[in-house]
DNA sequence: CGACGTCGGAACGCAACCGTTTCGTCGTCA
DNA sequence: TGACGACGAAACGGTTGCGTTCCGACGTCG
């Protein structure tokens, strides 16, 4: 029986070892010795980098994030910014991201995953919150889906990760959620 | 005398390989390779890797891109997504911004580089649409700049990068157009 | 014509990882 | 208590790239 210690300890030293030096540099090797534990511990779990990245990927996909339901278009935009503010903002994150995403243009599997756990959180919440809106009568029946996405998620994280700007000031995400919805409703 | 010729071919080498492998796994050796040159060659005119994508990403910067000027805030965009959408989606860019927008988040040097080279492109030009629409009273003279620049340069660049969608469809500039000077007038 | 400098190519010793194997230790379960 | 299996550590041969050095060929300038 593998311990799950022994796991974890990996795990972890992964998240580390991406927000070290990127998927591209990460070696096993790295791994192993940030972890503190043998090669033939990792190897007897996964059989290659790309198969501990996307295990791990998939797995934070499953978690997914809370569904906001306000009531208007504003509250549940202000929630869902406050909410991906907040995680995007985390170091981990704003290192681990943009490296699977570059890594993404080159690896299928990897772009998948990545897919795949972008829709099912960020873009799954933001639809909701589109889906909502409409059927409120706030923003018109056929408005496009697709670019309504891109509205709300656009600014958050070319601010963030782009443009990696320190914090967000104080009235920035009020803003942000008024001329958002200002958008949304203009399509 | 330093050959132009081979000057230029390596900095084509480098260019492939950064869309090919990446940063972080692109060597010397490799560019060399793909230029048809000697490493010698090489070395003889960069110190190291850093300093041949220093160079590189400076001299795109310099070029700059036009600045559009047709008199309303919903031309000047316009325009602007035109030339952005066109520059995003095409194949060296897209995988090459990424890749370089992840390594900046390990290496200062290559973040300021970048900063600067979007400085005096995207955000110079984005700006100075805002402060012309702002001179014609389209948007409020106190309105955020900053948040301004995140809702016309986020939306495209996560689709075009983040999202990686095929093509933008038909009417999409135009829709995305409308809704960004929305936003930006709800300021 | 002769000297100089760049050229591509090959080799240098060194370092890091690869994925695998072998070892002795330790914990757990029957 | 004894067998089993995961553990960390170390070593294996092989690959790749590092940055440097030497080479002979070629071109250009004085």
């Amino acid at each position: 029986m593998l311990r799950e210690d022994v796991t974890e300890a990996i795990r972890a030293a992964v998240f580390g070892e991406l927000a070290a030096v990127g998927y591209a540099r990460m070696s096993i090797e790295g791994i192993a010795r940030r972890a503190g534990v043998g090669k033939t511990a990792v190897y007897r779990r996964w059989r290659s980098k790309l198969h501990l990245v996307l295990d791990l990927v998939s797995a934070i996909a499953v978690q997914g994030l809370p569904a906001p339901d306000t009531g208007t278009l504003e509250g549940d935009l202000r929630l869902l910014y406050e909410v991906t503010s907040r995680a995007l903002r985390h170091p981990v994150a704003s290192q681990v991201v943009p490296d699977l995403q570059a890594e993404a243009a080159r690896n299928p599997e990897i772009a998948e995953a990545l897919q795949k756990a972008l829709r099912e959180g960020q873009a799954g919440v933001a639809n909701g919150i589109v889906e909502a809106a409409r059927a409120r009568g706030e923003i018109r029946a056929d408005a496009d889906g697709e670019l309504a996405l891109d509205l709300m998620s656009g600014p958050l994280y070319w601010r963030a990760v782009v443009i990696r700007g320190p914090k967000p000031p104080k009235g920035y995400l009020e803003s942000l959620t008024r001329a958002t919805a200002a958008a949304l409703r203009a399509l």
